[in-house]
DNA sequence: ATGAAAGCGCTAACAT
DNA sequence: ATGTTAGCGCTTTCAT
């Protein structure tokens, strides 16, 4: 079955092209009795129409393009649901991209996706390499830059400070008591964030005379698996230690596990630090430390700046939302 | 910075629109000189082409609609990715949307992505109801129906049949010389796959002259928190049950961690089992039992279906990809 | 190797 | 309430 055209909905209606575009979009200047019978000779025709030619002729796609690291980690499609439920109903779309934490992919996947044309775009980070931002300011649409707070954003910035929350979870830490630290890590390089987050721990490990004991970080990205074997090879070599601080949740979520079956108790010998406040983290049989980020919040967050932007392209916008994460599990 | 244009483009660099667009697409009949000077100007002016116009010009926008009913569970994103990996190099590009397991929100979704005239579309399961069906009838373009192969497919098939993963769990199961059996469900009027399993996983029981002595389903989506908490609830009113089957990992996990609560050991007093094979199953203190299903390579299928069906339209093509399930942890 | 004309399917702007 | 004209930015086709 051919694909139809509006033409041609609008010749078995016999109207004009015009008439039928009206009645379709629900245009009210059109007599109820012309849209009937243009209504009925779309669906007779299962007409569909062509969104590429509506587009390109009004100049507004209604897209927002959103680009995430990846989709491996609960988090992102986390704040893609957030945006999603935040732009229903204002009859935006959004489309999403993923960079696999690879800032060359990156740029080339935001270049796709201007190239459609979108209302405004939405990136994770703060981090962009310089070509990046200059292809991201010429764009000439919103950008919203999510999850990060540290560093200079380009237009819009929904997130935390990654710096931060490591601070805050050293200081809990190191306020109960801990004072031999080890660190679990995987791709630190690429998760530009996680990164921060270390930092910010060791910083305030340094302010209180103390540091990293072992730390072991693996080049692949994070997952419960690795955790487990990562933090099981630790305590063979290093058995005293009174706290592991993981990249995230997944990772500390592992290292429980291993030492479920080590017998280690935790978290009474070793307490065990992630990041994120996943779900997972707080159905465990034993609790770990967490700092539980507002993931969706900040997706439904980067919608509604993204609608009042779009609603007000001149108004002035708040232009960072600052959120700060919780830290539980510390008792 | 206004967006500039193919036009504008070509006039900087003192040429005919033409010459321009045959020089950016890498066209062979263009001499370098021309080439590196349309190139310049392109970058010179920060040119990013309007696909838009691109796709309703040439008619064919190379883009794969992709539906699936949810992002918060895992499995949907590996079989994501699998599309996007499987589709890498073809030129192709997937368009993600989410249904939420909901048949009508399923039928919009489906509709807005036809009206940007992909390619091809994959939609998750078989179970569309009759006008979905007839709309992807009329799109003209390969459908693939993928996770799911109990029903009639429309076009293209690649999935696994849930009944017979839950016939053969239940096989296994009883062959273990499990007696007393439970289930714990959610959303099963949503999840029609679970449904399946569980049907499948009943029709065993009886066969053997068993029956779930007790189940618990919740109308909510499952999570590990949800397994947890129904799993406490059965376990205490009904405390004798040797085995207890779970819409999936995710549930079966909250199970588990429920027991470990409680001090039931598992498996000796009570086995365990879910659906999934997820990397998390595998990495807990304790084997619970489950069916691994090929995510990824159900979604690198479907892409490879899609790039076979796009590049030879008129080809006979093999329609229906049936993988088993293996299932673990059951000693 | 380059260019001119026509058109993809629709809507904005202006009639009537 | 309906129709006409022009044009969105690009590629296709046909010249040269």
């Amino acid at each position: 079955m051919r694909k139809s055209t509006l033409e041609e909905v609008a010749a078995a209606a016999g109207v004009s092209k015009m008439t039928a575009s009206r009645a379709l979009r629900g245009t009210p200047d059109v007599s109820s009795e012309t849209r009937q019978r243009v209504l009925q000779a779309a669906e007779q025709l299962s007409y569909i129409g062509n969104r590429l030619a509506l587009s390109l002729s009004s100049q507004r796609t209604n897209l927002v393009a959103v680009v995430v690291p990846s989709m491996s980690n609960i988090v992102f499609p986390e704040v893609l649901a957030g945006i999603s439920a935040g732009l229903e109903g204002s009859g935006m779309q959004a489309v999403f991209g993923i960079s696999d934490y690879d800032a060359a992919k990156e740029r080339e996947i935001i270049h796709d996706m201007l190239s459609w044309q979108p209302s405004a775009i939405i990136v994770t980070g703060l981090d962009q390499p310089e070509e990046t931002v200059r292809m991201l300011k010429s764009a000439g649409i919103p950008v919203i830059q999510v999850m990060d707070l540290d560093g200079d954003p380009i237009d819009f910035n929904v997130g935390l400070s990654h710096g931060r929350a490591g601070e805050e979870m050293a200081r809990a830490l190191v306020g109960a008591g801990r004072k031999r630290f080890g660190y679990i890590g995987s791709a630190l390089e690429r998760d530009l964030r996680a990164a921060k987050r270390k930092a910010g721990f060791e910083k305030v490990l340094k302010q209180n005379g103390l540091h990293f004991v072992e730390q072991q970080i693996d080049s692949t990205f994070s997952s419960i698996a690795l955790g487990k074997r990562l933090t099981t090879t630790m305590l063979a070599s290093v058995p005293d230690l009174d706290c592991l601080y993981y990249t995230n949740d997944d990772m500390a979520t592992g290292g429980l596990f291993a030492c479920m079956e080590l017998g280690v108790a935790v978290p009474e010998k070793l307490l065990i630090a992630g990041f994120n406040g996943l779900d997972l983290a707080s159905a465990l049989p034993v609790r770990i430390a967490t700092s539980r980020s507002p993931r969706r919040v900040m997706g439904e967050t980067a919608a509604r700046l993204v609608r009042e932007a779009i609603a007000d392209p001149d108004g002035s916008h708040q232009k960072t939302i600052a959120f700060t994460p919780e830290i539980t599990g510390i008792t």
